[in-house]
DNA sequence: TGTACATCAGTGAACGCGCGTTCACTGATGTAC
DNA sequence: TGTACATCAGTGAACGCGCGTTCACTGATGTAC
Protein backbone atom coordinates (compact mmCIF):
# COMPACT_ATOMS: atom_id res chain seq x y z
CA UNK A 1 0.00 0.00 0.00
CA UNK A 2 1.68 3.01 -1.01
CA UNK A 3 -1.57 5.26 0.93
CA UNK A 4 -4.09 7.26 -1.25
CA UNK A 5 -3.46 7.54 -4.96
CA UNK A 6 -6.08 8.96 -7.16
CA UNK A 7 -5.85 5.99 -9.28
CA UNK A 8 -5.70 2.82 -7.56
CA UNK A 9 -3.27 0.52 -9.55
CA UNK A 10 -5.78 -2.43 -9.63
CA UNK A 11 -8.79 -2.27 -8.47
CA UNK A 12 -10.37 -5.17 -10.19
CA UNK A 13 -8.47 -7.10 -7.81
CA UNK A 14 -9.26 -5.27 -4.86
CA UNK A 15 -12.71 -5.43 -6.08
CA UNK A 16 -12.76 -9.13 -6.47
CA UNK A 17 -11.31 -9.55 -2.63
CA UNK A 18 -13.30 -7.24 -1.43
CA UNK A 19 -16.50 -8.84 -2.66
CA UNK A 20 -15.22 -12.04 -1.12
CA UNK A 21 -14.99 -10.53 1.93
CA UNK A 22 -18.58 -9.20 2.13
CA UNK A 23 -19.89 -12.22 0.76
CA UNK A 24 -18.43 -13.98 3.86
CA UNK A 25 -19.97 -11.59 5.81
CA UNK A 26 -23.49 -10.84 4.59
CA UNK A 27 -24.00 -13.27 2.22
CA UNK A 28 -25.18 -13.98 -1.32
CA UNK A 29 -28.19 -12.09 -0.36
CA UNK A 30 -27.38 -9.27 1.36
CA UNK A 31 -24.61 -8.51 -1.32
CA UNK A 32 -24.45 -5.08 -2.89
CA UNK A 33 -22.16 -3.00 -4.79
CA UNK A 34 -22.32 -0.26 -3.01
CA UNK A 35 -20.80 -1.81 0.12
CA UNK A 36 -18.32 -3.48 -2.01
CA UNK A 37 -17.17 -0.19 -3.24
CA UNK A 38 -17.16 1.28 0.29
CA UNK A 39 -15.10 -1.81 1.48
CA UNK A 40 -12.74 -0.82 -1.35
CA UNK A 41 -12.19 2.14 -0.09
CA UNK A 42 -13.74 3.50 -3.39
CA UNK A 43 -16.37 5.90 -4.58
CA UNK A 44 -19.53 3.49 -5.07
CA UNK A 45 -19.36 4.46 -9.24
CA UNK A 46 -16.12 3.40 -9.42
CA UNK A 47 -16.73 -0.30 -10.06
CA UNK A 48 -18.63 0.81 -13.18
CA UNK A 49 -15.43 0.95 -14.67
CA UNK A 50 -14.75 -2.33 -13.93
CA UNK A 51 -17.91 -4.16 -14.09
CA UNK A 52 -21.09 -3.92 -15.65
CA UNK A 53 -22.95 -4.27 -12.85
CA UNK A 54 -23.44 -6.73 -9.51
CA UNK A 55 -24.23 -9.59 -11.76
CA UNK A 56 -20.88 -9.39 -13.73
CA UNK A 57 -18.94 -8.70 -10.53
CA UNK A 58 -20.38 -12.14 -8.90
CA UNK A 59 -19.40 -14.07 -12.15
CA UNK A 60 -15.87 -13.22 -12.26
CA UNK A 61 -15.81 -14.13 -8.44
CA UNK A 62 -17.51 -17.47 -9.00
CA UNK A 63 -15.25 -18.06 -12.27
CA UNK A 64 -11.83 -17.29 -9.97
CA UNK A 65 -14.08 -19.05 -7.20
CA UNK A 66 -13.60 -22.34 -9.43
CA UNK A 67 -9.60 -21.80 -10.16
CA UNK A 68 -8.70 -21.38 -6.64
CA UNK A 69 -11.38 -24.60 -6.24
CA UNK A 70 -8.54 -26.70 -8.70
CA UNK A 71 -5.79 -25.12 -6.98
CA UNK A 72 -7.23 -26.55 -3.21
CA UNK A 73 -7.87 -29.92 -4.36
CA UNK A 74 -4.51 -29.77 -6.13
CA UNK A 75 -2.69 -28.86 -2.75
CA UNK A 76 -4.60 -32.13 -1.64
CA UNK A 77 -3.32 -34.01 -4.86
CA UNK A 78 -0.04 -32.56 -4.61
CA UNK A 79 0.41 -34.31 -1.04
CA UNK A 80 -0.56 -37.64 -1.93
CA UNK A 81 0.39 -40.65 -3.32
CA UNK A 82 0.63 -40.74 -7.62
CA UNK A 83 -1.85 -43.83 -8.23
CA UNK A 84 -5.08 -42.89 -9.22
CA UNK A 85 -7.13 -43.92 -6.26
CA UNK A 86 -5.43 -41.68 -4.15
CA UNK A 87 -5.20 -38.43 -6.09
CA UNK A 88 -9.04 -38.59 -6.55
CA UNK A 89 -9.66 -39.36 -2.72
CA UNK A 90 -6.97 -36.42 -2.45
CA UNK A 91 -9.13 -34.52 -4.38
CA UNK A 92 -12.27 -35.46 -2.41
CA UNK A 93 -11.11 -33.86 0.72
CA UNK A 94 -9.76 -30.60 -1.22
CA UNK A 95 -13.50 -30.53 -2.73
CA UNK A 96 -14.29 -30.44 1.20
CA UNK A 97 -11.71 -28.01 2.53
CA UNK A 98 -12.56 -25.74 -0.05
CA UNK A 99 -16.20 -25.75 1.16
CA UNK A 100 -14.64 -25.13 4.85
CA UNK A 101 -12.68 -22.38 4.35
CA UNK A 102 -15.05 -20.16 2.03
CA UNK A 103 -18.41 -21.25 2.71
CA UNK A 104 -19.90 -18.34 1.04
CA UNK A 105 -17.69 -18.57 -1.87
CA UNK A 106 -18.80 -22.43 -2.24
CA UNK A 107 -22.86 -21.31 -1.97
CA UNK A 108 -21.93 -18.64 -4.62
CA UNK A 109 -20.78 -21.17 -6.69
CA UNK A 110 -23.25 -24.32 -6.55
CA UNK A 111 -26.01 -22.55 -5.02
CA UNK A 112 -26.77 -19.01 -6.07
CA UNK A 113 -28.51 -17.33 -9.26
CA UNK A 114 -26.65 -14.14 -9.26
CA UNK A 115 -23.59 -15.52 -11.02
CA UNK A 116 -24.39 -15.94 -14.65
CA UNK A 117 -23.05 -19.05 -15.76
CA UNK A 118 -23.38 -18.70 -19.54
CA UNK A 119 -20.47 -16.28 -19.20
CA UNK A 120 -17.76 -17.59 -20.81
CA UNK A 121 -15.13 -17.34 -18.60
CA UNK A 122 -17.56 -19.08 -15.69
CA UNK A 123 -18.80 -21.17 -17.40
CA UNK A 124 -14.47 -22.44 -18.82
CA UNK A 125 -14.12 -22.37 -15.02
CA UNK A 126 -16.43 -24.59 -13.49
CA UNK A 127 -16.23 -27.47 -17.01
CA UNK A 128 -12.40 -27.49 -16.19
CA UNK A 129 -13.17 -28.12 -12.41
CA UNK A 130 -16.04 -30.91 -13.69
CA UNK A 131 -13.27 -32.25 -16.14
CA UNK A 132 -10.81 -33.17 -13.70
CA UNK A 133 -12.94 -34.83 -11.49
CA UNK A 134 -14.93 -36.76 -14.52
CA UNK A 135 -10.96 -37.41 -15.89
CA UNK A 136 -9.57 -38.80 -12.36
CA UNK A 137 -12.91 -41.25 -12.21
CA UNK A 138 -12.13 -42.39 -15.89
CA UNK A 139 -8.44 -42.89 -14.74
CA UNK A 140 -9.74 -44.88 -12.22
CA UNK A 141 -11.76 -47.16 -14.84
CA UNK A 142 -15.15 -45.66 -13.47
CA UNK A 143 -18.04 -44.52 -16.39
CA UNK A 144 -20.44 -41.50 -15.81
CA UNK A 145 -22.14 -42.83 -13.28
CA UNK A 146 -19.30 -43.46 -11.02
CA UNK A 147 -18.37 -39.71 -11.52
CA UNK A 148 -22.09 -38.87 -10.53
CA UNK A 149 -21.38 -41.01 -7.39
CA UNK A 150 -18.61 -39.67 -6.35
CA UNK A 151 -19.39 -35.93 -7.32
CA UNK A 152 -22.71 -36.51 -5.63
CA UNK A 153 -20.69 -37.38 -2.43
CA UNK A 154 -17.89 -35.04 -2.30
CA UNK A 155 -20.82 -32.28 -2.98
CA UNK A 156 -23.04 -33.13 -0.22
CA UNK A 157 -20.24 -33.27 2.07
CA UNK A 158 -19.02 -30.38 1.52
CA UNK A 159 -22.49 -28.48 1.59
CA UNK A 160 -23.58 -29.50 4.59
CA UNK A 161 -20.60 -28.93 6.06
CA UNK A 162 -19.97 -25.70 4.74
CA UNK A 163 -23.97 -25.11 6.16
CA UNK A 164 -22.86 -26.43 9.80
CA UNK A 165 -24.94 -29.33 9.54
CA UNK A 166 -22.63 -31.71 10.12
CA UNK A 167 -21.26 -30.80 13.86
CA UNK A 168 -19.79 -34.14 14.55
CA UNK A 169 -17.63 -35.08 11.69
CA UNK A 170 -16.41 -31.01 12.10
CA UNK A 171 -15.66 -31.64 15.47
CA UNK A 172 -12.86 -34.00 14.95
CA UNK A 173 -9.98 -33.14 15.21
CA UNK A 174 -8.54 -32.34 11.58
CA UNK A 175 -6.78 -35.73 10.92
CA UNK A 176 -9.39 -37.48 12.38
CA UNK A 177 -12.19 -35.55 10.32
CA UNK A 178 -9.99 -36.75 7.29
CA UNK A 179 -9.92 -40.02 7.95
CA UNK A 180 -13.90 -40.18 8.74
CA UNK A 181 -14.35 -37.84 5.19
CA UNK A 182 -11.73 -40.22 3.50
CA UNK A 183 -13.47 -43.47 4.61
CA UNK A 184 -16.94 -41.82 2.81
CA UNK A 185 -15.57 -40.98 0.25
CA UNK A 186 -14.06 -44.45 -0.64
CA UNK A 187 -17.62 -46.02 -0.33
CA UNK A 188 -18.65 -44.60 -3.99
CA UNK A 189 -15.61 -44.89 -5.55
CA UNK A 190 -15.85 -47.41 -8.69
CA UNK A 191 -15.00 -50.43 -7.46
CA UNK A 192 -11.46 -51.78 -7.41
CA UNK A 193 -9.82 -53.40 -10.96
CA UNK A 194 -7.60 -56.38 -10.19
CA UNK B 1 -62.69 -18.70 -3.43
CA UNK B 2 -65.62 -16.72 -2.65
CA UNK B 3 -64.67 -13.65 -4.40
CA UNK B 4 -63.52 -10.56 -2.89
CA UNK B 5 -63.65 -10.29 1.20
CA UNK B 6 -62.54 -7.76 3.32
CA UNK B 7 -61.49 -10.50 5.37
CA UNK B 8 -59.52 -12.98 4.03
CA UNK B 9 -60.13 -15.85 5.70
CA UNK B 10 -57.05 -17.84 5.86
CA UNK B 11 -54.40 -15.10 4.99
CA UNK B 12 -51.20 -16.92 6.42
CA UNK B 13 -51.78 -19.68 4.35
CA UNK B 14 -52.28 -17.98 1.66
CA UNK B 15 -49.13 -15.76 2.18
CA UNK B 16 -47.20 -18.96 2.75
CA UNK B 17 -48.58 -20.31 -0.56
CA UNK B 18 -47.29 -16.87 -2.16
CA UNK B 19 -43.93 -16.89 -0.37
CA UNK B 20 -43.24 -20.32 -2.37
CA UNK B 21 -44.37 -19.46 -5.46
CA UNK B 22 -42.38 -15.96 -5.35
CA UNK B 23 -39.07 -17.94 -4.15
CA UNK B 24 -39.86 -20.62 -7.32
CA UNK B 25 -39.76 -17.19 -9.82
CA UNK B 26 -37.24 -15.25 -8.17
CA UNK B 27 -34.64 -17.25 -6.48
CA UNK B 28 -34.63 -16.38 -2.24
CA UNK B 29 -32.13 -13.81 -3.35
CA UNK B 30 -35.12 -11.74 -5.01
CA UNK B 31 -37.54 -12.27 -2.06
CA UNK B 32 -39.63 -9.55 -0.66
CA UNK B 33 -42.49 -8.94 1.52
CA UNK B 34 -44.39 -6.20 -0.69
CA UNK B 35 -44.54 -8.77 -3.60
CA UNK B 36 -45.62 -11.75 -1.56
CA UNK B 37 -48.30 -9.62 -0.64
CA UNK B 38 -49.28 -8.33 -3.98
CA UNK B 39 -49.07 -12.37 -5.08
CA UNK B 40 -51.52 -12.81 -2.58
CA UNK B 41 -53.86 -9.98 -3.75
CA UNK B 42 -53.74 -8.41 -0.36
CA UNK B 43 -52.02 -4.86 0.95
CA UNK B 44 -48.64 -4.99 1.45
CA UNK B 45 -49.15 -4.02 5.31
CA UNK B 46 -51.52 -7.08 5.66
CA UNK B 47 -48.54 -10.05 6.31
CA UNK B 48 -47.15 -7.74 9.56
CA UNK B 49 -50.50 -9.48 11.26
CA UNK B 50 -49.22 -12.95 10.21
CA UNK B 51 -45.67 -12.76 10.42
CA UNK B 52 -43.28 -10.28 12.22
CA UNK B 53 -41.03 -9.67 8.96
CA UNK B 54 -39.47 -11.53 5.79
CA UNK B 55 -37.50 -13.63 8.09
CA UNK B 56 -40.26 -14.74 9.86
CA UNK B 57 -42.51 -15.87 6.56
CA UNK B 58 -39.72 -17.66 5.22
CA UNK B 59 -38.76 -19.32 8.54
CA UNK B 60 -42.44 -20.73 8.69
CA UNK B 61 -42.19 -21.75 5.06
CA UNK B 62 -38.87 -23.58 5.58
CA UNK B 63 -40.85 -25.62 8.84
CA UNK B 64 -43.70 -26.39 6.19
CA UNK B 65 -40.78 -27.80 3.55
CA UNK B 66 -38.95 -29.91 6.17
CA UNK B 67 -42.53 -31.53 6.88
CA UNK B 68 -43.69 -31.59 3.22
CA UNK B 69 -39.70 -33.05 2.58
CA UNK B 70 -40.88 -36.01 5.01
CA UNK B 71 -44.10 -36.49 3.31
CA UNK B 72 -42.44 -36.50 0.29
CA UNK B 73 -40.05 -39.42 1.48
CA UNK B 74 -42.81 -41.43 3.26
CA UNK B 75 -45.02 -41.60 -0.13
CA UNK B 76 -41.36 -43.30 -1.31
CA UNK B 77 -41.17 -45.14 1.54
CA UNK B 78 -45.34 -46.27 0.98
CA UNK B 79 -44.21 -47.97 -2.01
CA UNK B 80 -41.81 -49.95 -1.20
CA UNK B 81 -40.67 -52.93 0.45
CA UNK B 82 -40.87 -52.81 4.79
CA UNK B 83 -37.73 -54.19 5.15
CA UNK B 84 -35.51 -51.22 6.78
CA UNK B 85 -32.81 -51.48 3.43
CA UNK B 86 -35.96 -50.90 0.92
CA UNK B 87 -37.10 -48.29 3.40
CA UNK B 88 -33.64 -46.64 3.64
CA UNK B 89 -33.64 -45.96 -0.32
CA UNK B 90 -37.05 -45.22 -0.47
CA UNK B 91 -36.05 -42.00 1.58
CA UNK B 92 -33.57 -41.82 -0.42
CA UNK B 93 -35.39 -41.41 -3.85
CA UNK B 94 -37.88 -39.34 -1.81
CA UNK B 95 -35.52 -36.67 -0.75
CA UNK B 96 -33.74 -36.06 -4.34
CA UNK B 97 -37.91 -36.15 -5.29
CA UNK B 98 -38.63 -32.89 -3.44
CA UNK B 99 -35.23 -31.10 -4.79
CA UNK B 100 -36.25 -31.68 -8.02
CA UNK B 101 -39.70 -30.72 -7.39
CA UNK B 102 -39.25 -27.70 -5.38
CA UNK B 103 -35.78 -26.45 -5.62
CA UNK B 104 -36.39 -22.97 -4.37
CA UNK B 105 -37.85 -24.71 -1.46
CA UNK B 106 -35.06 -26.92 -1.02
CA UNK B 107 -32.14 -23.81 -1.08
CA UNK B 108 -34.12 -21.84 1.36
CA UNK B 109 -34.05 -25.16 3.86
CA UNK B 110 -30.15 -25.90 3.13
CA UNK B 111 -28.66 -23.33 1.22
CA UNK B 112 -30.19 -19.80 3.13
CA UNK B 113 -29.53 -17.39 5.54
CA UNK B 114 -32.97 -15.64 5.42
CA UNK B 115 -34.45 -18.50 7.50
CA UNK B 116 -34.16 -18.57 11.33
CA UNK B 117 -33.11 -22.00 11.78
CA UNK B 118 -33.30 -20.71 16.45
CA UNK B 119 -37.10 -20.53 16.16
CA UNK B 120 -38.59 -23.39 17.51
CA UNK B 121 -40.78 -24.98 14.77
CA UNK B 122 -38.37 -24.62 11.95
CA UNK B 123 -35.83 -26.48 14.01
CA UNK B 124 -38.16 -28.76 15.41
CA UNK B 125 -39.16 -29.57 11.44
CA UNK B 126 -35.69 -29.44 10.76
CA UNK B 127 -34.82 -32.08 13.50
CA UNK B 128 -37.34 -34.60 12.51
CA UNK B 129 -36.13 -34.83 9.69
CA UNK B 130 -32.50 -35.30 10.56
CA UNK B 131 -33.92 -37.91 13.24
CA UNK B 132 -35.89 -39.90 10.84
CA UNK B 133 -32.72 -40.56 8.84
CA UNK B 134 -30.72 -41.53 11.48
CA UNK B 135 -33.53 -44.05 12.69
CA UNK B 136 -33.86 -45.59 9.56
CA UNK B 137 -29.47 -46.19 9.32
CA UNK B 138 -29.42 -47.18 13.17
CA UNK B 139 -32.16 -49.74 12.31
CA UNK B 140 -29.80 -51.15 9.51
CA UNK B 141 -27.44 -51.64 12.23
CA UNK B 142 -25.06 -48.35 11.14
CA UNK B 143 -23.54 -45.88 13.39
CA UNK B 144 -23.33 -41.93 12.99
CA UNK B 145 -20.31 -41.90 9.85
CA UNK B 146 -23.20 -44.60 8.06
CA UNK B 147 -25.57 -41.50 8.68
CA UNK B 148 -23.28 -38.70 7.78
CA UNK B 149 -22.63 -41.12 4.50
CA UNK B 150 -25.75 -41.92 3.53
CA UNK B 151 -27.59 -38.36 4.01
CA UNK B 152 -24.14 -36.69 1.86
CA UNK B 153 -24.76 -38.56 -1.31
CA UNK B 154 -28.93 -37.95 -0.93
CA UNK B 155 -28.20 -34.41 -0.37
CA UNK B 156 -25.61 -33.77 -2.85
CA UNK B 157 -27.59 -35.69 -5.83
CA UNK B 158 -30.12 -33.58 -4.35
CA UNK B 159 -28.48 -30.49 -4.53
CA UNK B 160 -26.92 -31.05 -7.73
CA UNK B 161 -29.50 -32.42 -9.79
CA UNK B 162 -31.96 -29.35 -8.34
CA UNK B 163 -29.11 -26.91 -9.74
CA UNK B 164 -29.14 -28.70 -13.10
CA UNK B 165 -25.55 -29.64 -13.01
CA UNK B 166 -26.17 -33.72 -13.52
CA UNK B 167 -27.81 -32.89 -16.76
CA UNK B 168 -27.47 -36.57 -17.83
CA UNK B 169 -29.17 -38.05 -15.12
CA UNK B 170 -31.91 -35.95 -15.23
CA UNK B 171 -32.40 -36.64 -18.93
CA UNK B 172 -33.27 -39.98 -17.97
CA UNK B 173 -36.28 -41.39 -18.25
CA UNK B 174 -38.26 -41.72 -14.26
CA UNK B 175 -37.55 -45.66 -13.77
CA UNK B 176 -33.86 -44.95 -15.70
CA UNK B 177 -33.22 -42.29 -13.13
CA UNK B 178 -34.27 -43.88 -10.48
CA UNK B 179 -32.14 -46.76 -10.98
CA UNK B 180 -29.33 -45.25 -11.40
CA UNK B 181 -30.00 -42.85 -8.35
CA UNK B 182 -30.66 -46.28 -6.17
CA UNK B 183 -27.21 -47.57 -7.47
CA UNK B 184 -25.50 -44.28 -6.45
CA UNK B 185 -27.35 -44.16 -2.96
CA UNK B 186 -26.57 -47.86 -2.38
CA UNK B 187 -23.02 -47.59 -2.29
CA UNK B 188 -22.97 -45.75 0.72
CA UNK B 189 -24.80 -47.66 2.64
CA UNK B 190 -23.99 -49.71 5.74
CA UNK B 191 -22.09 -53.20 5.04
CA UNK B 192 -24.88 -55.95 4.73
CA UNK B 193 -25.45 -57.87 7.95
CA UNK B 194 -25.45 -61.44 7.73
C1' DT C 1 14.45 17.03 -21.83
C1' DG C 2 10.08 19.62 -22.14
C1' DT C 3 5.47 20.68 -23.51
C1' DA C 4 0.76 19.61 -25.28
C1' DC C 5 -2.75 16.66 -25.49
C1' DA C 6 -5.52 12.34 -25.51
C1' DT C 7 -6.98 8.79 -22.64
C1' DC C 8 -8.92 6.81 -18.95
C1' DA C 9 -9.70 5.73 -13.83
C1' DG C 10 -12.07 7.50 -10.12
C1' DT C 11 -15.31 11.36 -7.93
C1' DG C 12 -19.46 13.00 -5.96
C1' DA C 13 -23.98 14.91 -6.59
C1' DA C 14 -28.35 13.73 -8.37
C1' DC C 15 -32.19 10.75 -9.83
C1' DG C 16 -35.85 7.37 -9.40
C1' DC C 17 -37.15 2.87 -7.41
C1' DG C 18 -38.60 -0.83 -4.43
C1' DC C 19 -38.14 -1.90 -0.02
C1' DG C 20 -39.69 -2.39 5.18
C1' DT C 21 -42.14 0.05 8.67
C1' DT C 22 -45.52 3.01 10.86
C1' DC C 23 -50.07 4.73 11.64
C1' DA C 24 -54.69 6.40 11.68
C1' DC C 25 -58.36 4.35 9.41
C1' DT C 26 -62.30 1.09 8.11
C1' DG C 27 -64.84 -2.97 7.42
C1' DA C 28 -66.21 -7.53 9.23
C1' DT C 29 -66.93 -10.75 12.95
C1' DG C 30 -68.25 -12.39 17.29
C1' DT C 31 -70.17 -11.86 21.80
C1' DA C 32 -72.78 -9.86 25.81
C1' DC C 33 -77.12 -8.73 27.16
C1' DT D 1 -84.25 -12.12 17.74
C1' DG D 2 -82.06 -7.56 18.05
C1' DT D 3 -78.81 -4.08 19.42
C1' DA D 4 -74.27 -2.31 21.21
C1' DC D 5 -69.73 -2.83 21.47
C1' DA D 6 -65.05 -4.89 21.54
C1' DT D 7 -61.87 -7.09 18.74
C1' DC D 8 -59.17 -7.75 15.06
C1' DA D 9 -57.89 -8.32 9.97
C1' DG D 10 -56.85 -5.62 6.23
C1' DT D 11 -56.22 -0.66 3.95
C1' DG D 12 -53.61 2.94 1.92
C1' DA D 13 -50.88 7.02 2.50
C1' DA D 14 -46.60 8.45 4.29
C1' DC D 15 -41.78 8.05 5.79
C1' DG D 16 -36.84 7.22 5.40
C1' DC D 17 -33.31 4.11 3.48
C1' DG D 18 -30.05 1.77 0.54
C1' DC D 19 -29.82 0.54 -3.84
C1' DG D 20 -28.24 0.87 -9.02
C1' DT D 21 -27.47 4.18 -12.57
C1' DT D 22 -26.26 8.47 -14.83
C1' DC D 23 -23.37 12.39 -15.68
C1' DA D 24 -20.38 16.30 -15.78
C1' DC D 25 -16.20 16.62 -13.51
C1' DT D 26 -11.14 16.07 -12.17
C1' DG D 27 -6.80 14.06 -11.42
C1' DA D 28 -3.16 10.98 -13.15
C1' DT D 29 -0.80 8.63 -16.84
C1' DG D 30 1.24 7.93 -21.15
C1' DT D 31 2.54 9.32 -25.68
C1' DA D 32 3.65 12.40 -29.76
C1' DC D 33 6.66 15.69 -31.19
Amino acid sequence: MTGKKYHHGDLRAALLAAAEAELAERGVEGFSLRSVAKRAGVSHAAPAHHFTDAGGLLTALAAEGFRRFLDTQGAREAQAAPDPRAQLLAAGLGYVDFALARPALFRLMFGSDRAEFADPELSAASEAAYFHLVGQVRALGGNDTDAAAVWSVAHGLADLMAAGRLKPLQALPPEARDAAVAGILLRSFPPKNG
